[in-house]
DNA sequence: CATATACGAGACTGAGCAGTTCCGGAAAGG
DNA sequence: CCTTTCCGGAACTGCTCAGTCTCGTATATG
């Protein structure tokens, strides 16, 4: 919603815009962002990495500020659909379901992602929801519907405080990814779920 | 250790260096990354903030990058003596007695602090293990001897995973802090340890 | 085929900033 | 009192980069 619409009923003369290029260069403006940082991004960079010339990119995102906007926000729809999540019957089934090499890089992705604008965000309120929208909201809804479910058939008491339990997975890989640069791996997020999610829910602690 | 040493034995002429100058520096140096991060920060920026001349910060660090490095190196002396914990017989008294005003405010700095270099820190190894020494090491430290209390008296399973459990607190400040730019206040980490904590060392769940 | 716009490539401009140097004055030592 | 190094302040230099513009070429409408 940022650049792209206001696209149709225009009578124009002359070539057409490859609207193919549109994604290539956002994609290319992520792989730069998470390589260098919001400051260490440079157009030219962006520009050379999509392939594209820097007028490209300027005829359809007036500057770099509103590229990046674009960008992070264009990542939400790369999401699990919430309806099509594993269902395995317990709550421990679905959380470890969702370990997989796929789920992992996506999430390794929009972590540096995150490094990289998270000193913008506190002055960018534009960006911060847009980063909230498409990297931190995603993964909590997951959760939310896992332990929703857990919560409907009685597998967990009712009175769990499921929106800080819904951060607790996020939030210890963000810590470890961010803080502490450990890459994070399977053994790390079951070992997550085990010890820590399962018994804050209440479950194997017994 | 990165620039202050060396100054013993110089027979020197001349007006003296006056070093009550240089944590004043490093404070606005702090304040400053701590409001624009690492590449919002300009020199003039910290001089003018310290009352400083630019020359004045050049003749201590050789370079922005140094002298923030040596900025963050310094914070590591503002925490808490290990020695000195609060110790009041219970993980969750021990927990709780850590939730004071002036704990808030010390961590929240911090936090801002390592929001203005992070992603500076996938790039630069030193600063990494500076902010690591400094601002994440501490703040489990303590963690860690909270729960090791509780081991040592029986309180909790021995068998608990000490290392990720000291983790889970500092990583949902920060993501609250950062991912969801939520402040952080009194009634949260009580939440934190009561709902999410201490279940998950085996207390209170049952 | 004329016109208008798109494309990649690259030159150009202007602003901002790291780092240097100079100023007038202060404090140290010889 | 002369020299040296410090101080705060400010001018200066050189580079990087956002954003603009131009060139040669491709592709659309009329």
């Amino acid at each position: 919603m940022t650049q792209t619409e206001q696209a149709e009923a225009r009578p124009r003369l002359g070539r057409k815009r490859d609207h193919t290029r549109d994604p290539e260069i956002l994609d290319a403006a992520l792989d730069v962002l998470a390589e260098t940082g919001y400051d260490g991004m440079t157009i030219d960079l962006v520009a050379a990495r999509a392939k594209a010339g820097k007028a490209t990119v300027y005829r359809r995102w007036s500057s770099k500020a509103d590229l990046v906007l674009d960008a992070v926000a264009c990542m939400k729809g790369s999401d699990l659909d919430l309806d099509s999540l594993p269902d395995t019957g317990t709550l421990r089934g679905d959380l470890v379901a969702m370990v997989k090499p796929p789920s992992i890089r996506d999430s390794e992705r929009k972590l540096k992602v995150m490094a990289g604008i998270v000193s913008m965000i506190a002055r960018n309120p534009e960006l911060a929801a847009a980063a909230h929208e498409a990297l931190v909201e995603p993964r909590a809804a997951v959760n939310r519907v896992f332990f929703q479910r857990a919560i409907d058939r009685g597998e967990v008491r009712a009175d769990l405080d499921v929106e800080k339990l819904c951060m607790v997975g996020p939030a210890m890989v963000a810590y470890r990814t961010l803080m502490l640069r450990i890459p994070v791996d399977r053994e790390f997020l079951i070992a997550n779920i085990d010890e820590i999610i399962l018994p804050a829910a209440g479950l194997r602690g017994a």
